[in-house]
DNA sequence: GCCGGTTCGAATCCGGCCGTCCCGACATCG
DNA sequence: CGATGTCGGGACGGCCGGATTCGAACCGGC
């Protein structure tokens, strides 16, 4: 049962690309402007994004094109987030519990 | 006791310039960019804001130059808030507990 | 081992965002 | 009356955020 269509580990370039709409240059580009992206290189040099990778192109895409931060802002943005994953040195199990409330509260707080 | 050291209940352009550090042109500027910011017109054309004007020019002041917004991404925050003022139908009385609350979630959510 | 398609980095180019500058005119104050 | 502050409009500009172009290297399929 080792077939490769369960999940990939790695992606293209040009994989991610067509994942999320965005040009190769963009993403070279946004390297050099983020060091949350780091795409490791096989031997040849070409870029493998782990799904990791491309969550981060996600969600810095998010922050430029739906909240539309500046190049910048994202930046902030992404480095305070940073500071707050000190909270994985929080126990997974009350992790979760903890996951659960933030979302309650946070439907809570649009309603204040 | 009708003395004005009081309170001033209007401000000329470069009084709020004085106080956010901006320049006028600039002001000038972010009327042209923010329905949100509408400062009144004495009879001689002059802008005439109010400490509520003032409260969005910093407003905006701090998504474009702390939180580092675009403009349109500073907008879409703005228009955003607006939409939660539907809340100001909520009872002055039931409105204070509210917003103690609402400070304290947040605080708190800033621990997970 | 050759070919078409993909990727590489570096350099260059560019539109438009976000102001900035300049201007003549008018208001207000002393 | 001059000094100072403000007006709006139009021209200007830096630079942000890509976009394009380039020659070279690589890859899978045949």
């Amino acid at each position: 049962m080792h077939t490769d269509g369960i999940k990939k580990l790695y992606y293209s370039i040009g994989e991610v690309c067509e994942a999320t709409g965005l040009e190769p240059h963009v993403l070279r580009y946004w390297e050099t402007e983020f060091d949350q992206l780091h795409p490791r290189k096989n031997r040849a040099g070409r870029r493998v994004y782990t799904d990791e990778d491309i969550a981060m192109v996600e969600r810095i895409q998010h922050l430029l094109r739906v909240e539309k931060y500046t190049l910048e802002g994202a930046r902030q943005v992404l480095d305070r987030a940073a500071d707050e994953d000190e909270v994985k040195a929080v126990p997974a199990e009350r992790r979760r519990e903890l996951l659960a409330l933030r979302g309650f509260l946070q439907a809570l707080l649009k309603k204040l």
